[in-house]
DNA sequence: GCCAACGTTGGC
DNA sequence: GCCAACGTTGGC
């Protein structure tokens, strides 16, 4: 099993319109190094639900459903070569009862050497097993 | 709205 | 192959 996160600007795509889908196809990653990482997700892998911009947070946890296939909003060749840009599907599967903020985020010395923090512009990376289990301790805390 | 980080493009 | 110019992302 392994962890990743990925980025969405909620205006454009946030978590309310993943919950009322069921299901998103990843589409429209255009940078080889998130490109590798979505390759590399497996079936039932656990990806944290990032939203950037405005109050830059974690939302929740989704669930990989299927694994890489090539994305159908790219050109299917680019100069006579066949693109890389892939996509994966993923569905919701828990919806945090608090946002773990980017600013919890930095204030925990554990968290520190997170990508989401070294790498601020990489929009889909890998997150270690502590990392995550300490994000997901937050976001389902209950509320006082 | 500003700006830093950084990826991409294109001239040479 | 280098590097300047430019565009985009995302935090603040």
């Amino acid at each position: 099993m392994n962890y990743w996160l990925v980025k969405t600007e909620p205006e454009k795509y946030g978590w309310s319109h993943f919950t009322a889908q069921g299901r998103a196809i990843w589409d429209g990653v255009r940078n080889y190094q998130a490109r590798n990482n979505l390759a590399a997700m497996k079936l039932g892998d656990q990806v944290l639900f990032y939203h950037s911009v405005s109050n830059p947070a974690v939302v929740g946890v989704g669930t990989v459903t299927r694994e890489a296939y090539p994305d159908p909003t790219a050109p299917v060749e680019a100069n006579g070569k066949p693109t890389p840009w892939c996509v994966v599907e993923l569905e919701p599967a828990l919806a945090f009862s608090q946002p773990v903020s980017l600013a919890q985020i930095k204030a925990e010395p554990m968290l520190a050497n997170m990508g989401l923090i070294k790498q601020s512009r990489l929009s889909v990376m890998p997150v270690k097993s502590d990392e995550y289990d300490q994000i997901l301790q937050w976001g389902m805390k209950f509320k006082v």
